[in-house]
DNA sequence: CATAAATCTGACTGGAATTATCGTCTATAA
DNA sequence: TTATAGACGATAATTCCAGTCAGATTTATG
């Protein structure tokens, strides 16, 4: 699993805040209860969320935090990058985390990640907030006929 | 990075013997000097493959490695998989790894998660070893031409 | 048979990353 | 003034990664 439980629960609590936009603020302990992350961990989690300015935060009693920009203008590839560091699969294909290798020259298979580096970052990049806000879950029977075949992943 | 050290080794070794296809064996430290690889580890990433029945070892003072398979029928599916553990970007669009999240019925992203995976284990999946020994590597040109735009990743 | 060169086996390790937890401080509304 | 909220810094447990190592076994060759 390349994407950390920092960057789901940092999905988790944004598209809270993105269905709450525009309301009063939702303290940590409610953010930590609808979205069943650890509460202490969350605190980080925020904080760095409020650093890159996607949310706002306000102390005191009927504080909390609230979604501190339009959902439009913040994307998937954003927050995974900024908790994951890289999409790519590997070092050599990736521009925030690219490390040259001595078998550049002759290596064949890494055409292979760099097209799964360019499919994913079009994905991740295209999808904002408030796209993916409006998706449908997934349901069980979409994931099993998506399985078809049973290879495993 | 989601592709480990091992496997990025265990690539390299496969598409050394699979160019030497039919050949006399290749000891190990001929395969660490030609891949840049160290020695040590990569016995240990050799019994692996020896053990997944992707090559054959020769004791003694002639011996070494070779290719045990067709190599129109290993993937590269299985050889990320099987060192790497999953394809998929998180446990809950896996199969393979699959975890059960308690957000499935409200989370949207997984969607896009689900996405992914599924455009990940097609291309893996499909890319045999002999496919990918024709292709030709990947040139800094191209390299520079596709990350335009300046998206990290 | 002796020797050199190779693989095989299994344990071990240092460091980094991950996933949190804890205590204390400061801010704010009622 | 007090209850409730976030802010900050430290620490801790666990797991994973990327090797390393010692010693045993196998085999071709002289």
């Amino acid at each position: 699993m390349w994407v950390s439980k920092k960057t789901d629960y940092a999905l988790r609590v944004l598209f809270t805040l993105v269905d709450h936009h525009g309301g009063t603020p939702i303290p940590i302990r409610e953010l930590a209860r609808r979205n069943d992350a650890p509460k202490r961990f969350l605190e980080q989690i925020l904080l760095e969320c409020k650093a890159q300015g996607w949310v706002r935060s306000e102390a005191g009693i009927r504080g909390g935090y609230v979604l501190a920009k339009n959902p439009a203008k913040i994307t998937m590839g954003e927050v995974v990058r900024h908790f994951d560091g890289i999409l790519a699969p590997i070092d050599c294909v990736s521009v925030a985390g690219y490390k040259r290798c001595s078998q550049e020259p002759v290596c064949r298979f890494r055409r292979v990640f760099l097209d799964v580096r360019n499919y994913v970052a079009g994905v991740m990049d295209r999808s904002t907030l408030a796209d993916v806000a409006k998706i449908s879950p997934v349901t069980k029977q979409e994931i099993s006929g998506t399985f078809v075949g049973g290879e495993g992943i």
